[in-house]
DNA sequence: CCGAATTTATTCAATAATCTAAGGATTAGA
DNA sequence: TCTAATCCTTAGATTATTGAATAAATTCGG
């Protein structure tokens, strides 16, 4: 098996790894009955502590109006609650509600604590090998971002 | 730092690394001024080839008549095609257009050449590390998505 | 071969989600 | 205080998806 074909099976197990965390995703939220802009919120406040709408708005990719309505839908799912800021009386803190952090828990808990087992089976050394080579991914996929949000050059 | 320092590291940096395939897809479809679903199906397309309309649906996650349409836009933007299958006329073959395999190219073209080049500056040992790695989760995931598919258990 | 059952894709009406633009409330600064 | 800026919500128009009905083509048992 040559060095090529290994840059092959990593490029390939990549593409298979986005592919069945996109079915997760799709099956978390049929499973919580909530459709994928909904999920995301939920996601982005789990990983992000509470959040404005705004922030959220901008986490999520979505403008104000929408973000509003994803709100209303969370809230009337009772996954996430409006609280609002005492300081500043316009901003709206979206928390995730305790049946929002439950839900969250029973879907990601599992996944989560056997990818904690399965990487304390590797070594320091293979984690940090490891690190490198997500770290190399994602700077190279930042990199792309920046140069696809410019106009695209004249054809 | 400790070893779970690392696997904390390793996690979060496949998170983010989620999140910037996210922004990337989000940046890729306004540039090719198309929606996420019709930049799904062009994914698809890409790596399994011309697919029937049933096809494309399951490996897209929708329904017949969301497929229906979104041939239709992709027709119209001239990224995709219809190609009739002679032998089995109720048949639809999609097939990506020539302006439709370029866009792919132009998009995703850069980032492939760049992540090839950098995997291979690693060694053949570490290169089968990390498909180990990548497998590991995959497993994982796979497993989960089964469990996530079963009806939930009585509260 | 024939005709019923099946497969495949499309159409259509209803529902849902999103965007943009305008509005209302609140705060900050001159 | 008055004005401008900020933050969220509302409303109307647009776009996308679903689910059921339809149409066309194929399969297969008799």
């Amino acid at each position: 098996m040559s060095k090529q074909d290994r840059v092959q099976a990593v490029t390939r197990a990549v593409q298979e790894l986005q592919d069945a965390t996109d079915l997760i995703d799709e099956l978390a939220a049929r499973r919580l009955g909530i459709n994928r802009t909904d999920l995301r919120c939920l996601s982005r406040l789990t990983a992000r502590g509470p959040l404005t709408a705004s922030e959220l708005a901008s986490a999520a990719g979505l403008t104000g109006g929408a973000t509003t309505t994803a709100i209303d839908r969370l809230e009337r799912t009772g996954l996430a609650t409006r609280v609002r800021d005492t300081a500043d009386r316009r901003r709206v803190l979206v928390h995730l509600s305790e049946r929002g952090r439950r839900a969250v828990q029973e879907i990601w808990g599992p996944i989560a604590t056997e990818a904690q087992a399965e990487l304390l089976r590797f070594s320091a050394a293979e984690l940090d090998l490891i690190e490198t080579f997500l770290r190399r991914a994602l700077d190279n996929q930042t990199r792309h971002a920046a140069r696809l949000r410019e106009p695209a050059e004249a054809p």
